[in-house]
DNA sequence: CAATTTATTTTACTTGTCAAAATATTTATG
DNA sequence: CATAAATATTTTGACAAGTAAAATAAATTG
């Protein structure tokens, strides 16, 4: 069982203590993935570990070169590409501009490969070596099929993007929404590493959620919940992107919280959310009024998911840190009095900037995951 | 396997096509269950029973006389008590009114077993002849540890209600929040009996929500999610009971329509939400409005439902038909425009009228599936 | 009545898991 | 330094759950 990633490195007597199997059990299991090579030893370097007596526990760990995956992001202008190892270290990633946001989904699948490809030989191996390509699309995606409901990347609805990849792909492609594989990333190699039901919220153009119940990512019955980003928050409120009215993403996303500023200024000064956040600090009340606007309403929306899922924690994760301006602590405080009031401590809400590679690394760990689901039943299959 | 009480009858064959067992294992279980005195074989009555040829198909139920179950709600007025069978069938029900609507624990623990009590006795048994009693609450509670947060019924915050109830009842009480339990319901006894994902939203004096994921309630962390009464549907909105502003409950629940309507009419016209429906529909332009804008909440509300989990099913369900102005198509249908617009059919929201007994019926649904699981548990131990 | 069909039960085996015993490898102690 | 004590891991033997395949049961068809 694989539970060994989530601690990282671990004994046997501990995996049998937080499974619940018992040590023998324990032992074979690991046995045979030591055989399969999916996991390996570590080999204690100093004589005097620890002051414990008695026989040493040998640590496990993933066999990091056991594997390489690969996870992508296609996002408006470029595609990122990154390549992890099987414990999730970093092997090598890129970036890479693309012409148009939206393509057809043959078009679609060329640039991908390609970008993958590029990615590899950059590292010196090939996308043959691969053992998954995560993709990470925004959009409404029925994961579990492989299907694409709607995209803003593709130009048509209603692709079957899973047969797609699997026909020009030397290894199997696994595709989900954007911020459902963020709370992968979250849950495998994040905050989140020992939980089982949380939440995140990814805010940058648009907002996303994804959410974790039960070690699962939910996705709803047609693959298309979890969409925060157009609850609405308001009756008959601001024109969203989707073309309904009152959408959160309407208050909160980064052309929302411009096309207000510009409306009142008439013209376009501030070239993204982060110079207005600059200018609102530096006294500007106009930018202060558009961000407080934004603000509130973020929190309304956080508050609507704890009262909601009454998780165990929530995550506000970032790529850029041009959004600071929603992960400020008034607003997770202002949330906390919009939540139901019960004498226990209410869900935190913690912010996690990962950096621009945030989305890929949510690809990648979703492929990881789905890899060794896979290794393990092939192993079990060639028991017989 | 108890999936034979989604059936009612059900051949073993059936059994292992439905669970995916051999027929070898149903037969096992299935003996063990039967000796148990747990389920029964049906009687064939007709001898040209169907045109199949081979041996006939015996059907299976569960044994009705096994068990008895009570289902007990705490309303603002009236306690009502229904007695189930373990097939589900109604023995026995009645209702008591109650002198104030907030008690002290010690007293409510009192009153709600002298009320099964009662109503046992009317069907000609005693309390001691129960294999388990539902306790249905509005509020907040932590069911698995049947601790309650607060509810509307108790003047204490904070309550181990079921640490006192093991100590009162003569057999088990399993305690939940009462949309919960109605969720509970239409699972095993309504319109939602084959499914395993969906939203049950209860309107009445508040507005209630259960979530049953994967076949099972979802309570979140500290028990007290799905709170989407207290979903907040406007920035500094309507002040709602709980002291918060905006909570959709606020422009939904009766006495926030009636609110509305008095502060306009300056006096007390209506003395329920039937009385303002019946005047809307009889051309009153103010009622009209009235209980259009808490139609329009609604459908919001309904809508935010949807893009957070897209669900199999939503189910409207109502004790009362005084609240039928919530009920209407129009409702839907508005719903249906703010959500989430993608190529598959939207999840239908059906609404199920119950009539009186709904809360204490699925207080006593809870029961029976507690009671089963707890039976099926003592089976297998005394196997040793 | 025999042949056929379908449902259920029995039998013999596989698999996953565990408790208990055995073994391995260390530290502490006299 | 040998031995005891402590702790981790592996081996062994047994049990429980589940299955495939064969056997049995109970009907219909011709």
């Amino acid at each position: 069982m694989d539970s060994i990633r989530s601690a990282g490195e671990i004994a046997r007597i501990d995996i049998a203590d937080a499974t619940g199997f018992s040590p023998a059990t324990v032992t074979a299991i690991t046995s045979e993935l030591l055989n399969a090579g999916l996991i390996e030893e570590i080999i204690p370097e100093n004589k005097q570990s620890q002051s414990r007596r008695g026989r040493p526990r040998v640590a496990i760990k993933l066999a990091g070169r056991s594997h390489l995956i690969a996870g992508v992001k296609l996002g408006h202008k470029v595609i990122s590409v990154l390549v992890l190892d099987f414990e999730g270290q970093d092997v090598v990633s890129q970036e890479f501009p693309i012409a148009n946001p939206r393509m057809d989904p043959a078009e679609f699948v060329e640039v991908m490969l390609e970008a993958v490809s590029k990615t590899c030989e950059s590292g010196g191996f090939t996308i043959n070596d691969l053992s998954g390509i995560g993709l990470s699309m925004a959009g409404l995606i029925h994961a579990t099929d492989g299907f694409v409901h709607w995209s803003s990347s593709l130009t048509e609805r209603n692709v079957d993007m899973g047969a797609l990849m699997e026909k020009a792909s030397p290894c199997p492609v696994f595709i989900d929404n954007d911020a459902n594989l963020v709370a992968k990333a979250e849950h495998l190699f994040g905050v989140a590493r020992n939980l089982e039901n949380f939440i995140v919220i990814t805010i940058e153009h648009g907002v996303g959620m994804g959410i974790i119940i039960d070690g699962k990512i939910y996705r709803g019955i047609r693959g298309c919940g979890a969409e925060l980003g157009h609850t609405k928050v308001q009756l008959e409120g601001a024109l969203c992107q989707c073309g309904q009215r009152g959408c959160l993403e309407a208050y909160v996303g980064d052309y929302a919280i411009l096309r207000e500023a510009h409306s009142v200024l008439g013209e376009e000064i501030h070239e993204d959310v982060g110079s207005l956040y600059d200018a609102a600090n530096n006294g500007d009340q106009l930018a202060v009024s558009v961000l407080d606007r934004a603000a509130r309403m973020l929190a309304l929306g956080l508050a609507n998911v704890v009262n909601i899922f009454d998780p165990e924690l929530i995550i506000l994760a970032g790529a850029q840190m041009s959004y600071r301006h929603l992960y400020e602590d008034k607003i997770i405080d202002a949330a906390k009095q919009q939540v139901v009031q019960i004498d226990a401590e209410m869900p935190p809400i913690r912010v996690h900037a990962w950096g621009d590679l945030m989305w890929a690394k949510g690809a990648a760990a979703y492929a990881i995951d789905q890899v060794s689901a896979l290794k393990v039943r092939e192993l079990s299959r060639n028991a017989d």
